[in-house]
DNA sequence: TTCAGGAGTGTTACCGTTCCCAAACGCGGC
DNA sequence: GCCGCGTTTGGGAACGGTAACACTCCTGAA
């Protein structure tokens, strides 16, 4: 069954075509000055052969393994997913192939042991999906040979080039939609104290607050899922006052409107209720949901882009690039005018 | 800035510890004969060098790479990408970095593009998140120097070693519990009728009526998004008979619990809904879903397994080796005896 | 005392590319 | 006819490891 298929390599087509081996790699390699007349020979001497160049050997020479590294923490979930998604399909056009180095939590350990996993492999540059500073931290340790990117964190005080959603606007745009709607204040159920992300939600939703003269009320920072929005929905539900809630993402939102659900309180005739990212079934909570939509693909593809520009340019920027996508409101049913 | 820190090689840990690099190279490879004293020298030098080695020149003479390939389909979904970070975990722990390749859809020829991308990185074999018969298809016609496996697809009629689910178990449990709470029959929304798992768990859900002696309704096999369900859902509404069904998958059961609360129907004490999946935050819908949860990370480490021992057994099995994972019912709020 | 055999080490070849340099070739101008 | 120069090609030498083999000790049995 293991049957022996010889393996064309650079000699073997050489022959076939006549030529020296080094000529075949002058033709691999698009050098201009092989006769027209020479590469097709070459050429056809590869099909025939079913050739296909030794990637090990040629990273040997070059340092340059056409691979990138990606570092991910919680791919599990929607949003780091898509990132991964849209990389890659940026990456594969570009050339690459992108091997992923999974942290476990974001401590500076973990991270420094992923950048090093990924360094023996030679990859060509890294892309961290990394959410929390510490993440960054240790991405500034790595060799200084190395190229980073860190994507969906915080923002342009980082000293590592960064690619990330203006979460501050996407709050702004929920909170001004709220109150334009008439809801004299807006409640916040925030993410994690932590995660810068969660920092600038609330930064733009207190700043959209205040500019409408708003008061702002105070907010308890939990975690990202679904019970920590159903615990502090249960504690919003009770108030009476509450009319407008706006969550830092889809999954808190989705449990606060089951506390408001179980509380009697009707989304949206009393209670309007935001959510942050567009996770791909929020159109279809109890009612659909009004959220912020992050185009966590197009992140990923930019932080490609940006990626290979670093590599490529010729280290003229002094100060690390920084790009911000902005995100849209997408307004569906829980949302509506006080009555 | 960029500082020449010439990385260190072989010969430069050979030098200072006074011997050949091929007594490098045996310490590096656990090889039994060599001293203590002139081990432990090495080690030392090699810490003070930060000596590393070179994957690429190993891979060369090895043609190992230490590197394995996935092929992932929609890994925006929290079950395949539960599995990609089930293979990761498992992939490191052996000693192996992973290196995905996405397919956009689940053509053959995607499928081999794939397969090739990732040969031509020399990984020593390849996980295929492969829900469809297409996709093993594709890996049936890798070189017979890969070794393969599929994971989350259909059974055991398949040429490639798979891991999957025991979807008709499954859907078995989830008909079984709503017959046992006294429905009559149960209705079903099934996936679409070209996935393997769609099919497994029609006749799971099936049998389980035959056996019941109750009668099986129509299906309509769509999509496997919210989207599906709440169009299928509505259909069930209207049909005041219905007061069990069994979703094909969580989202699908999303989509089914909107068209009923739309319709006025009360979950679960008009109608009774189960799904599939467990999703995240599936405890968290209007109300908490009762569903089958599949552990998507242990099905992502089984693969693993199987094709490490794929890869180091001496080819004493003539059939490939298949493994099941068996699902669990998990009872939440979606579900009740029928007035 | 001799010799087999194993432990410990070094020497050399080789994996399949790319890079450096030199050689062969064609061509126009003196 | 010779020289200079650009194009095309080939012959080595890297790249950094591992494998095969040879060699030196040292031990214990004949």
């Amino acid at each position: 069954m293991a049957s022996k298929k010889p393996v064309a390599v650079m000699r073997d087509v050489a022959k076939l075509a006549g030529v020296s081996h080094q000529t075949v790699s002058r033709v691999l390699n698009e050098h201009p000055n092989v006769r027209q007349e020479t590469r097709e020979r070459v050429l056809e001497a590869m099909e025939s052969l079913d050739y296909r160049r030794n990637l090990a050997a040629r990273t040997l020479v070059t340092r340059q393994s056409h691979t990138l590294g990606i570092i991910g923490f919680e791919t599990t979930l929607f949003g780091p997913a898509s990132m991964l998604y849209g990389i890659e399909d940026a990456a594969r056009t570009a050339g690459y192939l992108v091997s992923i180095a999974m942290v476990r939590n974001l401590d500076r350990r973990p991270v420094l042991e992923a950048v090093d996993r990924l360094r023996q492999h030679a990859v060509d540059g890294i892309i961290a999906i990394a959410p929390k500073p510490a993440v960054t931290n240790g991405l500034l340790q790595a060799p200084s040979d190395l190229y980073c990117v860190a994507v969906g964190g915080a923002g342009e005080t980082e000293a590592v080039p960064t690619v990330r959603i203006d979460n501050a606007t996407g709050a702004r745009l929920a909170t001004e939609h709220l109150l334009a709607l008439g809801h004299s204040t807006v409640h916040h159920v925030a993410g994690p104290a932590d995660w810068p992300e969660a920092q600038e939600r609330i930064a733009g939703w207190r700043d959209a607050l205040n500019r409408a003269g708003a008061v702002v009320p105070p907010i308890v920072p939990q975690s990202w899922n679904a019970e920590s929005g159903y615990l502090q929905g249960q504690r919003l539900a009770r108030d009476e006052s509450v009319t407008a809630v706006f969550c830092a993402n889809d999954r808190i939102a989705l449990g606060v409107l089951r506390a408001l659900h179980e509380a009697g309180r009707r989304v949206p005739e009393e209670v309007s209720v935001v959510g942050f990212d567009d996770m791909p079934d929020s159109g279809y909570f109890l009612p659909p949901l009004t959220t912020v939509r992050q185009d966590f693909a197009e992140l990923g593809r930019r932080s490609l882009t940006l990626l290979l520009e670093h590599m490529a340019g010729p280290d003229d920027a002094e100060s690390p690039a920084h790009v911000t996508v902005t995100p849209e409101l997408i307004v569906r049913g829980s949302t509506a005018a006080p009555r």
